[in-house]
Parts: structure tokens; C-alpha cells; sequence
DNA sequence: ACGACTGATTTGTGATCACAAGATCACAAA
DNA sequence: TTTGTGATCTTGTGATCACAAATCAGTCGT
């Protein structure tokens, strides 16, 4: 019997920890997109000297969270829609895989509570003034225990890295237009997602998250926010984001 | 028009210099897996200090290449057999996207390149003693051609970084039976996926290099190397594997 | 009033130092 | 010969220092 994610050894590291508190801020959107950072300043916020912080943020660099300009200064990266538009086509070939060997081995236990999970999307989704914070953290509950419940240890960590990149467009999304977002079709696609995963189709499930997925970025595509910033090359003035400033936390 | 590959941004950091020479040398197999790295003694090698070497080591962490320990050690992480069958799926779903969309806008030119490979990989593998090194070069090349050619450059980087994984797993069943391993059927899937590739058929192609990544996964899995070794976990002693101690280079 | 230049400040990068935790090795006892 | 034990060395981690480049503010010139 394997362990369920051998990669969670405690390291304990101060870089491992200010690592996880800062992706912990991308994913959530608590820090806007194009926001500039500062080793310094992140490393006063959290306490510790500017050495974890350095190897948290090129951590982040690498997986793509974070992006380093020509200036050399560090910015939450946020995509382009060019770039977006591959990522949803590279999420609907690794959440797809995930989903689809997932079917296979989803505990009933499990599966209830990805059906709670459902339910509670779709009660907050048909509010009349729906919490988008609420509905992205349920959303991303649903994805997540049946991704994690396929037992691919690096699958998941890819997916994970995945989101992480496109949280920020998310992000700018919901804060863009923060009324009358929720008029998508997800509602349809869990509900055949969930079907499939009860009656162990594997394929079907497959569909269900890859039209899911589609959707949503075909939405946040359509909005045209993401035409409007590009950190994934060049210096950025000031212009180009409100808040440009370095945060505060 | 978009630039190719925006980013290539040349950010001439001394750490990143170290990180694509350690990451040369861990695809092509120079650096034995399992072998024990410190940071001093690749500072060293390198004519730095350790600090770029720390922030190398740290992103080819992250990106799966390196292993560290629970000793706090860092390693050349050879995939278990378990791990190894996971990536072999992923890189399914990976490679087999970036071949389906690249099929749809390969050059004349980027054709020519992949049949010339394809020819050159079927002359060597046909010779009575081949040269195991030249040959992963050349399939290398053959299906990098491929995924570049895609055009979407966070997929392109997946899939190297999965190159990187697998890499060591490779090098080790080639250095551990060094005659007689050429009798894989790859021959008949480069064939296949030139052919798709030439007659425009994504879905053909697409299945010609799952095919392909398939049978070699199943061929280096079936030689049982991978159950020798395991660097995802635990301590490791000297005797798990041959030439333990730290590489001079 | 507006733009160019200059000095001060901030920021990333690299080197060095300090320290604690393992690893290694020698030596002595069984 | 083997095993336990202590000293010594090695190694990763974090902090601090030094420096060059970029940014910014303020001033001067037109």
C-alpha cells in the first residue's frame, strides 16, 4: 500500500513555509494580478530575512506564478489571452486525464462528498447576489478531491500548478465585473460530471470537465479583461494595472 | 505576430546560467541519477559561489529534476516504477496535445527536419552495435521539433520538465544493459507519425506518439531497473545505488 | 510651464559569515 | 572481528554585507 502523497515530507524550512503562504495568497487572488513585489518587502511582512523569501520567489518563478520582468522586478503574472487560451487547452488534457482515472476508483464516500459539493455551487450560483469568493473556493473544492482522489502525485501537483497561473485572470474577472458573472453553464456540466462519476463513466466525466472547463475560460475570454494587461513580457509602467504600487498586504 | 518564444528573455543571472548547465546535464544523463550533489562542491565546479547554486537547485526542485531528501540532501531523482507509469500517462496526454495541434501548422521545413531525423533514428538503431547516446538524441530531437512547432510555450515547457523526469530512468536502463535494447517497435510509430503528420491527420499523429511513448515506458518499466531504485523518499544510504558518493563532474 | 539632468534611494544579485544538524571516521571495549 | 561512542568534518539554512543597476525626486535650464 502506497502513502497517499509521499511528497509531503515536512521539510520546515522557512523558504517551504513562506513558499506556501505566498502561492496560498496567488490561488486565493489576495493579491491582484501585476502587483509588484519586493524581496525586501515580502520578507518584512513575513518576518524572516530576505533569504527565504528569494528562494520562495524564484520557487514561484519557475512554476509560473510569478514573473520576473526585463527590469528585474517581480509581479504576479497574470496571462494574456493568447496564453490563457493555452492554458485552458493544457488544463482540459491534465484534468480530463485526472478525471477520467479518477472515475475508476472514487470511494462513496469520496463521491459524497463531490455531490455536496455540487449542491452547494449550484445553491450559491442561483443566489440572486451569489459570493464569488464562496462559488471559486466551492468550485475549486469540487475539482480538487476528484483530481487528488486519481493518486497521481505529480498529475495533481501540475493541475495545481496550472491553477495557480490562472487564478489571477479569475481574479480580475470577478473584481472586473462583479455583477451578474454567474450566468455560465457550469451548472449543467457538474451535474453531468457528477452522473458520470456515479455511474463510473469514464469518458463521459472526461467530457463533462473538459466542457466545464471550456466554458468558464471561454467566458473569461469573452469578457476581454485579459486583453487589457500582458506581464509575461517587457517592463510594465505604472499604467498599465491600477494599484500598481507594491502591496502592503 | 507573436515572437516565438517570449520567454527566452535573456536575464544573464549567474544562477540561471548554472541552472541550464545542471539541467543539461541531468537530461542528457551526464549526471548519474541518484548521484549526490552538494551545493559547495557544484559551486565549485561552477566558479561560483554557492548562492546562484542554491537558487538552481532550488528551481530544478521544484521542477521534479532534483530530489531532496529528508537529510536535507539533494539527489538526481530517478522515478520508482510507480512514479515512472504516472509520467508515462501524463506525458501521454501532454505530447500527445502538442502533436495534434502542431500537425495542423508544421512547415514544409519543420517536416523535412522531422523525416531526416526519423531516418537518421531508423539508420542507427539498425546498425548492429548502435550508439545508445546518439540515438536519444535524435528521438530528442525528433519529437522536440514536434512540440515546438505547437507554439504554445507553457505546454513546451511541461513537457520538457517531464523530459527532465523521465531522463534519468532512461539513462539508467541504457547504462545498465548495454547491448540488445534496440528491439523496440518504435520504428513503426516515428513511420506512422511521419506519415500523419505529412497527411495532416492530428488524431493519427496524436496516437502514433502515444503509441511511441507507450511502448518505450512499457520497454524500460519491463527491464525492471526502476525497482531498484527509488530517490522519491526516506534517507538513502551509500549502498542503495552504485557510485553514491558526490560527482566531481 | 515643461522637459532634461543629477543626486539619493530602492532593489535584485552575489559573496561571506554563523550555526545547527547529520555524516564520517577513528578508536576502544566486548 | 564487531559494535558502540566520541570528536571532527561536512552540509544546508538563514542572516548580513557589498555592489551595480534601476527608479524616483527634485532642481535647473530653456
Amino acid at each position: 500500500m502506497t502513502t497517499r502523497f509521499q511528497d509531503s515530507i515536512k521539510r520546515n524550512t522557512l523558504a517551504d513555509t513562506v513558499h506556501v503562504k505566498l502561492r496560498g495568497l496567488l490561488i486565493t487572488g489576495a493579491i491582484a494580478p501585476g502587483e509588484k513585489l519586493t524581496l525586501r518587502g515580502l520578507a518584512e511582512q513575513f518576518g524572516t530575512s530576505v533569504m527565504p523569501v528569494r528562494e520562495a520567489v524564484s520557487r514561484l518563478c519557475a512554476e509560473g506564478a510569478l514573473t520576473v520582468l526585463a527590469n528585474r522586478t517581480v509581479c504576479v503574472s497574470c496571462p494574456n489571452a493568447a496564453v490563457f487560451a493555452e492554458l485552458v487547452k493544457i488544463r482540459c488534457a491534465l484534468e480530463g486525464l485526472a478525471t477520467e482515472v479518477a472515475c475508476k476508483q472514487l470511494s462513496l464516500n469520496k463521491l459524497q462528498r463531490i455531490r455536496q459539493a455540487v449542491l452547494r455551487f449550484e445553491q450559491q450560483g442561483t443566489k440572486p447576489r451569489p459570493n464569488p469568493t464562496l462559488l471559486s473556493r466551492t468550485n475549486r473544492d469540487l475539482h480538487f478531491t476528484i483530481y487528488r482522489a486519481a493518486q497521481m502525485p505529480r498529475l495533481f501537483d501540475l493541475i495545481e500548478g496550472l491553477w495557480v497561473q490562472v487564478a489571477p485572470a479569475i481574479s480580475l474577472t470577478l473584481r472586473h465585473a462583479t455583477r451578474g458573472i454567474i450566468q455560465w453553464d457550469s451548472f449543467e456540466h457538474h451535474a453531468r460530471l457528477l452522473d458520470s462519476l456515479m455511474n463510473r463513466d469514464p469518458v463521459r466525466a472526461k467530457q463533462a470537465v473538459i466542457a466545464d472547463i471550456r466554458s468558464t475560460g471561454a467566458f473569461i475570454l469573452k469578457t476581454g479583461v485579459l486583453d487589457t494587461v500582458d506581464t509575461t513580457m517587457g517592463p510594465i509602467t505604472a499604467q498599465t494595472l491600477r494599484t500598481p504600487r507594491v502591496r502592503r498586504l
